[in-house]
DNA sequence: GGCAAATTAATACAACTGTATTAAATTTAT
DNA sequence: ATAAATTTAATACAGTTGTATTAATTTGCC
């Protein structure tokens, strides 16, 4: 095989076993089999190189497979229910979880990634390997044309972001599980995790956040976009709300949001 | 201050800046003033044993502050609402996230515990550091009482699990908002979040997921509790579920469950 | 087949790591 | 106050780490 590869693959297995930090270079060159203490660097350079390599390769097939089974769903079921846009978004964390000897490391090496100050996923994500991730931020917003705006961005970034944490949790379930012979059933935890994403996408917005929603877009619009004039009643019908939504590409706000990063 | 109580101020907050792994001894011994390269052998003898001092004193503070939010919330209000007890339950991490100085970083340590296969979290807390997680399912099912008992406890699980995450996460989204000065609501991201939490817990259980848990439910009944005879309908009022749920401490399933761990 | 380029091997080195030992200083108890 | 106990300081050591350099080997190509 691939030396880089075996690289990959091998470091991307060893920094979800250990941590980041907790796996040398030396070792990682160890382990797929060069002599050469510096074969890492000649191939990578870096440690944050070959970090960046493997978040480029998997995040590039992953959102591939999201993609797929986004448009799938479009296609069969024009206008499709939030559960099946949820399961079609974590499908390939799902298979991922599922496949028998396949890199499920990369769930926790890619939590670490999250957590860490000095790697920002969101520069490496955006407009490059997100065209899955968009996708799923139409349809879902087309299942719950309601939602106002900025909630709608921030559960969707938390149910990107949440993700690779909870099946890395439930990995670490399962393995601990067949440690000590319990049994347990990965596949209805699975559908269940589902719902309760499912519950927090679709969940009504309470008293609470809506008043603060009210005040924090009194305050932008002050600030940033005096001249936008229509106020959503907060009960708009479908219709109105998805025309709205998609006549968006003119006036101040016609940046592309960041869903994977911190809008 | 305390030298010992230093080491783990200083420690936690190293670990959740730079990973577990990506501190070394000596770097937290000379952070903390000492010149003793193995000062921190003298006081903890490795690096698992601070770990665990760590979380030891955090868990205690913390499930305190939990249990004494959920008691007062029991105590003004016999019967709490989902939200509020969803809020009581976190309420001591969101202190953690809003306090200025305060050990923020723990959020992350602790995810990366979490995360980690040496450590055994709920080994940890498990009868010592969880009156107030106990309390709080008791409330918890109090509000929910015909969810099906393992959902009910996955749900749990996922909501005392997901938290350091989720904060942690909303951590980081604070630092690279104050850096790049875009504004961010912080309370709002907050209350939001909560109704997300909410949502999760009170989502409708799937007709994918009630399928896969009757299949398994008579599985285990006939392997493990071949004497169980009532059938639970899937509808049952508030009432008759509370009572059974109240008086489980006959018959074979005696045993505490694991309200943080596998379970 | 042979040559240029790419890859791997073999060493080397200074910096750092975890840990141990022994001496000095500080605190505590009597 | 002084002896005992606890804590800190000062070194030491072997192993590991990231990285550089130079030589050997393999690979792709005309």
């Amino acid at each position: 095989m691939d030396t880089r590869e075996k690289f990959l693959l091998t470091a991307e297995r060893l920094f979800g076993e250990r941590g980041i930090n907790g796996v040398s270079l030396r070792e990682i060159s160890r382990a797929v089999g060069q002599r050469n203490p510096s074969a890492l660097q000649y191939h990578f350079g870096s440690r944050d190189a070959l970090i960046e390599a493997i978040l480029a390769k998997r995040m590039g097939v992953l959102d591939k497979q999201r993609h797929a089974y986004l448009e799938d769903l479009a296609r069969n079921d024009g206008e499709a229910g939030v559960r099946a846009i949820v399961r079609a978004i974590k499908q390939p964390l799902i298979d991922l979880l599922q496949a028998e000897d396949g890199p499920v490391q990369y769930l926790h090496f890619l939590v670490e990634v999250y957590l860490s100050d000095e790697i920002d996923v969101n520069e490496l994500v955006s407009n490059k390997y997100d065209a899955g991730l968009r996708l799923g931020y139409r349809l879902y917003r087309q299942a719950l044309p309601d939602l106002p705006e900025p909630i709608a961005r921030q559960r969707y970034r938390w149910l990107v972001r949440s993700g690779p944490f909870l099946f890395a949790d439930l990995h670490g379930t399962i393995k601990r599980r067949r440690k000590t012979g319990r049994r347990f059933d990965i596949e209805r935890a699975l559908e269940s995790t589902i719902d309760m994403l499912v519950g927090a996408l679709t969940a009504p917005v309470s008293n609470e956040t809506k008043t603060l929603l009210a005040a924090s877009t009194r305050h932008e619009q002050r600030e940033e976009d005096p001249n936008e004039r229509e106020r959503d009643s907060g009960e708009a019908d479908r219709r109105r709300a998805r025309r709205r939504n998609s006549g968006r590409r003119h006036g101040a706000a016609a940046r592309q949001p960041d869903l994977q990063g911190d809008s």
